[in-house]
RNA sequence: GGGCGAUUAGCUCAGUUGGUUAGAGCGCCGCUCUGAUAAGGCGGAGGUCCGUGGUUCGAAUCCACGAUCGCCCA
């Protein structure tokens, strides 16, 4: 006979089967017809974050990468038209600092003799090799997208888009040269902005010199301020100390000046208040080296000195500290910038020139001791920022940055803030969060390979901003010939005329904020105010020949922004989902997004961060060749986003584990299918199958809509971890219940189970697609030979009306087969050993299903009706009750459990003066005489434990048949081979039974051999 | 110091709008089913649902305060 299907293996090989229908996809073009098909259908736009393009894909960048391609792919799957581009993020310092390392630069002079313009090069190179390790990458993982129209964001259109942003910017108002102390990293020479010490691994716990330094008074002889810092590279630059004007201060005998709470045990020669210190002049530590030679040092009243920490008299640098600038600020104080960009001291520091802020520590310490300044010194533990992306501890600097100064748009954010719909909802209280408290928008770099500020400053005071490539042509006087792309160098040679006084004027060395590149991206991509639709015209710059992405025109722009959905890390609320509500906030006055999924970090499987140099970093190529994507994708979605996932190959042992219920169930329909010769119906496919359907079909029909409408709403949701529930929910009802009850059917070819059974699985298939879209994908084309080519151009199943009464029905036939099953425990009846009677009281089950409970329990008969047993529980149905009986219903509850009531008849009860009926209480009953009893939720169920020498005889004949049909197994029988029985001649009387042996053990004839002592079997 | 979360079995975690005896998976022990299952089922051991108050007939769930941890801000 022909087979219909393919037959199954035991046990998936999930890598050789991706591989297998990616490659399939790739033949057939089925994602180019997902998109034929669903073109012209409603949108549904996602835009999605671009992945900075310096490294092969890793696990933790997956997890998000699975659930972008989840949601597309249902969104998909319910008709929606959609974009699918892909970005990569392509410079600024994480590309530079890879760049540095791989040509073993050190610093910035080293890349400006290695030259700009192979620094450039290189950098470019490092994108084109990471994009291309990303996209295999991403594929091999299943996620569909538009590659090879991919944006990244070091094309020339993107930059153009950001300066005409800045121009936007600048006639606002908003755009200031500040000169603030800020953050600075001294090996990448740059400030950092505030959001960029947000990402994770900043700050680090890391030891300090600890100093106590004495300053000599000048007005009193022998008496000194001491102070405390854990940056002694910063005394140089001290002008000040600041005391707590309202705290008290003594001097001890040796005439040091401290706080009094921070030494509570010492005496002190004399006690004044912090005010009366304000003004004491006092000689600073390095007075003698030029830079701080002029300068008049004294103390100063500052509310925010702390008590709890030091001496309680702070050491003020406004050139290296960000509070001291503020204070410096308010009180006139002068400025000393000690150290240049590199972090080494400036010439005027004397002995110290060329130092840097790390190895002058111990120096300084030295010096100061030497001196007989230092009071104590020692190491203090600390949680210090570093560099993101180097590790370099930082310093504060003070230098002039360009900012965007945030106070007049606060509002508008917030205000767009409130539109949109986050999950977990507690993500959008952290945007507001920020958006309260954020600063003005540090958006300078002093670095190389990244946007170029399109800011020209000219001597005459006049600040000009570039807003297009075509302005600047427009403007040009110099150097526009040899621009090949806007980056550094090109553009630096680019003289422009000014527009103020005619004069030409260079621009600013400055490179902007990298989160500015990703945060345009909802309108370089689709074409914002631009007049025209441009083939090729995104991939311009150093991105051509890497795309081929077209810059549409503005009619496009509206109608796919903003985004329905995007989805990132959670760190992404302060960088790219911030730069993004900013830009387009500035631009629109709108949200970009309406709803957001942000989801937690991955870790190891035993909770900790994943590092290459601990060895527990797994790479997604082995995870795809270990456990495979589907699995991978299964792990991500059962996790709920709120939490840190643990990722390892432990869990997803489980998950494979569980998935085989789901590949055993199609494998039992493939093979009885196939051994009847079935032929699925797709007309069977939505609804089940019209024909007449026995109670249990029914029932799974009815389940088999349960889970689409769960599924859906799960997705709808954005709620990874219900689909996955649900489905598994399905997955165990549908094996354990429909078609272990059903075995029977199927050996006798019943089609009608066959097409119920297919239906069921056909549908789980398709609701769990866009989780596993491999597996469900092999599935498919095995189950359905005849409709769509792919799961995913089947649509979404239709929600249907389901028989919830039926639903209910059969998880109360459950309910009860395992209170029998209980029962028959504690009685110590295994299920092989039939008996007579099952009495089932305090629900109601219809013939059917008192038949389903039968078989499943192996008694002959079931009864419904009151169970008399010794012992009665009576407990209140509190939902009805409670409200019902309010304060009385602490006693009524007491009398009930103290078992002070009166039964009356119709299951009533009287508890005191209240009478209750049979929906207010629940009873339960045991101890029965010769029963064995088990109750549970108001029911309860007793067993006949009494044997007679039927039963026995019938258990003898189970035990028979299970033996033969595992000897069956043992020598590899198929499923349909007859079989030769040889019995004991011990076990003669079993032949009472013959025709039943023989029908459970396909066998044709049963011999009996007073030879053998164990049953034997051969094929027939 | 302020904000947002979390705290439930040995481990990892669910727990809808407040409702009976608080669940699952893993691990351990015992039993069991099998004509798809490398599985499955039943039971056992294992819980101060972080603590203290409050609201309520009733709180793991709601409220207040506190503790610890995580993240964010200052």
């Amino acid at each position: 006979m022909e087979q219909v299907f393919t037959p199954l293996p035991s046990v998936p090989d999930h890598p050789r089967l991706e591989e297998e229908i990616l490659q399939w996809w790739e033949d057939e073009g089925i994602f180019e017809q997902v998109r034929d098909r669903n073109r012209g259908g409603p949108k549904w736009s996602f835009i999605d974050g671009p992945v900075t393009a310096n490294k092969k894909l890793g696990v933790h960048t997956a997890w998000g990468r699975t659930l972008k391609d989840v949601f597309q792919r249902y969104k998909a799957l319910r008709g929606f038209d959609q974009r699918y581009q892909n970005g990569f993020d392509c410079q600024g310092l994480w590309i530079e600092v890879g760049v540095e390392r791989q040509l073993g630069l050190n610093s910035k002079r080293e890349i400006e003799e290695y030259g700009l313009e192979k620094f450039a090069a290189k950098c470019r190179e490092v994108v084109v090799w990471a994009a291309e390790e990303l996209t295999r990458g991403c594929k091999r993982l299943g996620q569909w997208m538009d590659w090879g129209n991919d944006y990244f964001t070091f094309s020339d259109t993107n930059m153009e888009y950001i300066w005409r942003f800045l121009k936007v910017v600048d006639e606002k108002g908003w755009l200031f040269l500040g000169h603030r102390s800020t953050e600075w990293c001294p090996r990448c020479g740059t400030s950092l902005s505030q959001h960029e010490l947000t990402q994770a691994g900043v700050y680090q716990e890391r030891a300090d010199p600890s100093l106590y330094v004495r300053f000599p008074l000048l007005e009193r002889e022998r008496e000194y301020l001491v102070v405390w810092t854990t940056t002694p590279w910063t005394l140089p630059a001290n002008v000040a100390a600041a005391v707590d004007p309202d705290a008290q201060y003594g001097r001890r005998e040796n005439g040091e000046w401290v706080a009094v709470a921070r030494y509570p045990d010492e005496t002190f020669e004399e006690v004044l208040r912090g005010e009366q210190l304000v003004g004491w002049r006092y000689r600073g530590p390095y007075d003698h080296l030029p830079a701080a030679a002029e300068v008049e040092h004294r103390a100063v009243a500052w509310e925010e000195v702390s008590l709890e920490e030091g001496t309680g008299i702070v050491h003020i640098a406004p050139g290296a500290g960000q509070e001291d600038f503020e204070l410096g600020r308010r009180e006139g104080l002068p400025v000393l910038t000690p150290v240049d960009e590199a972090g080494r001291f400036y010439e005027d520091y004397g002995w110290l020139h060329g130092t840097s802020t790390g190895d002058a520590a111990d120096q300084i310490a030295g010096d100061l001791r030497e001196r007989a300044l230092l009071v104590e010194a020692g190491l203090y533990e600390h949680r210090y920022p570093h560099c993101w992306r180097c590790d370099t501890p930082l310093i504060w600097r003070v230098s002039d940055d360009w900012f965007i100064s945030v106070e007049e748009i606060r509002q508008p954010l917030l205000d767009a803030n409130a539109t949109v719909e986050w999950t977990p909802p507690q993500y959008g209280k952290r945007m507001d969060d920020w958006l309260r408290n954020m600063d003005d928008w540090n958006i300078s770099r002093r670095r190389f390979y990244g946007l170029p500020l399109p800011f020209y400053r000219c001597t005459c005071g006049e600040l000009n901003v570039i807003g297009s490539r075509a302005e600047l042509e427009d403007r040009a006087v110099e150097g526009i010939e040899q621009l090949e792309e806007l980056h550094r160098p090109w553009i630096d040679r680019v003289l422009i005329r000014c527009q103020s006084c005619g004069e030409p004027v260079k621009r600013v060395a400055e490179v902007g904020d990298v989160w500015l590149d990703a945060g345009i991206v909802p309108f370089s991509t689709l074409g914002w105010q631009n007049p025209e639709w441009i083939e090729g015209g995104y991939a311009t710059g150093a991105s051509r020949e890497l795309s081929h992405a077209d810059l549409p025109d503005q009619s496009y722009w509206e109608e796919w922004f903003p985004a329905h959905w995007v989805s990132e890390m959670r760190e992404q609320i302060r960088l790219w989902l911030y730069s993004l509500m900013f830009m387009s906030v500035a631009l629109t006055g709108k949200a970009p997004y309406r709803q957001v999924l942000t989801y937690e970090k991955l870790l190891d499987a035993e909770g900790r961060e994943m590092h290459g140099s601990w060895g527990n970093l797994i790479e997604a190529e082995e995870a795809f060749e270990r456990m495979g994507a589907d699995v991978m994708r299964w792990l991500y979605c059962q996790q709920p986003p709120t939490q840190n996932i643990r990722f390892g190959f432990a869990p997803a042992e489980e998950v494979k584990r569980r998935l085989l219920t789901l590949w055993n169930s199609v494998k039992f329909l493939v093979d009885y299918g196939n051994i009847d010769g079935f032929r699925p119906r797709l007309e069977d496919l939505e609804g089940g199958p019209d024909a007449e359907l026995q109670p249990l079909d029914r029932w799974v029909v009815a389940r088999t809509a349960q889970l689409v409408a769960d599924a859906t709403s799960a997705y709808e949701e954005f709620r990874t971890i219900d689909v996955i529930r649900s489905f598994d929910d399905f997955v165990d009802d549908l094996s354990n219940w429909y078609i272990r009850r059903s075995r029977r059917r199927f050996w006798d070819g019943d089609e009608v189970a066959l097409r119920t059974l297919w239906h069921a699985l056909v549908q789980g298939v398709r609701v769990i697609a866009p989780v596993m879209p491999f597996l469900t994908e092999h599935l498919w084309r095995n189950l359905v030979p005849h409709g769509a080519a792919s799961v995913f151009l089947a649509g979404w199943p239709e929600e249907r009306a389901r028989d919830e009464t039926l639903l209910s029905e059969i998880a109360e036939t459950r309910r009860v087969v395992r209170l029998g099953h209980m029962a028959r425990q504690s009685a110590g009846l295994k299920v092989r050993q039939p008996l007579r009677r099952l009495v089932v009281d305090g629900t109601w089950l219809s013939d059917e299903h008192a038949a389903e409970v039968r078989d499943e329990l192996r008694v002959k008969q079931v009864e419904l009706g009151p169970v008399e047993a010794t012992e009665l529980r009576v407990k209140p149905n509190l939902p009805v009750l409670g409200p019902k009986l309010g304060k009385e219903l602490r006693p009524v509850r007491a009398a009930l459990e103290a078992g002070e009531f009166e039964e009356l008849d119709g299951g009533r009860f009287r508890v005191g003066e209240h009478e209750l009926g049979p929906d207010e209480v629940l009873v339960e009953r045991t101890g029965k005489e010769g029963w064995a009893v088990a109750s549970g939720d108001g029911v309860t169920v007793a067993l006949d434990t009494a044997l007679d020498a039927e039963l026995e005889l019938e258990a003898l004949v189970l035990d028979l048949i299970h033996r033969i049909n595992s000897l069956r197994k043992e020598q590899g029988l198929k499923l349909t081979d007859r079989i030769r029985i040889t019995l004991p001649a011990a076990q003669k009387e079993l032949l009472q039974h013959e025709d039943w042996i023989k029908q459970e053990t396909l066998a044709v004839e049963i011999d009996t051999d007073g030879g053998s002592a164990e049953p034997q079997i051969a094929k027939a």
